[in-house]
DNA sequence: AACGGAACCTGAAAGC
DNA sequence: TGCTTTCAGGTTCCGT
């Protein structure tokens, strides 16, 4: 599932599979013959800097994934593009084809529209209160918007929510304080616990047919809350599959 | 300006 | 069994 914790471990799988090494053929020739220098994240995007200023930009979209591979093993079934440096061969696979890569020799606007990252900018509850102030809309809506806060997807949201308390229908000009003070707890909690499902090279996306759902309440509706035993509901918000708890989440309005 | 809905693309699971 | 419908981790465009 990319999002924040599933992005960051590609990226630090491609940080590892890729840094100081040459790349020596790739899906775009402007990468080859050029240096991996870092790679970095942002939101869900990852940015590699190469030699000569070059950039690539990559985006998982919603089934993208990378896998590491040997430069002479076989094209993977949904294998969109490759990178291989150093005896390493990245594949990109995403069957919905979603996902986006983009060579450039500065920042991409959309890049550049992201706003701060849980992570990478150590985002506390005041700077959260923040972004969110302002306009009222609902508080899901907001935090999946990629320009208040990056990295943040249907399941992180609906994770954070829960562990906050609070609906997600609420209106971001009702919130209280200690609303967004549960809510940047609860946002640090879910994603904490989402690095810590991300192991080895592919592990992260170990979401296998038979592989159990290890959330609280994203994708349980109609189950009893972790906390309280009432249903779960469900509704759609901004177009997304909502889950909730009528009876512990409460709503301001 | 804001909001809902459709589109993009493909597969898995559920429904009949 | 097999055909049809619904849903899916994301983003973007379009019309009201």
């Amino acid at each position: 599932m990319p999002e924040l914790p599933e992005v960051e471990h590609a990226r630090g799988c491609l940080e590892r599979w890729l840094r100081g090494r040459v790349v020596t053929r790739a899906f775009a020739r402007a990468l080859v013959g050029r240096r991996v220098e870092s790679v970095t994240r942002r939101g869900k995007w990852v940015r590699v800097s190469l030699s000569d200023g070059m950039l690539l930009f990559a985006h998982l979209g919603m089934t993208g994934r990378w896998m590491r591979r040997a430069p002479d093993d076989p094209r993977e079934r949904w294998e969109r593009a490759r990178i291989d440096a150093g005896g390493v061969s990245a594949r990109l696979v995403d069957p919905r084809r979603f996902g986006k890569l983009v060579v450039a020799r500065t920042d991409t606007p959309a890049w550049r529209a992201l706003g701060p990252d849980p992570v990478a900018d150590r985002l506390d509850a005041r700077a959260l209160g923040e972004r969110l102030r302002g306009r009222s809309r609902a508080v899901k809506e907001a935090l999946m918007d990629q320009a208040v806060v990056s990295g943040v997807g249907n399941i992180l949201a609906t994770e954070a929510l829960w562990n906050a308390r609070l609906d997600p229908r609420s209106r971001t000009d009702a919130l209280t304080v200690a609303d967004v003070r549960a809510l940047s707890r609860g946002l640090r909690a879910a994603i904490a616990y989402g690095l810590s499902l991300q192991k080895g090279d592919d592990a992260a996306y170990a979401q296998d047919a038979d592989a159990e759902n290890p959330f609280r309440v994203y994708g349980r509706s109609g189950e009893p809350c972790p906390r309280c035993r009432t249903p779960l509901a469900r509704i759609v918000l901004g177009g997304r599959s909502t889950t909730f708890c009528p009876g512990c989440q409460v709503r301001r309005v």
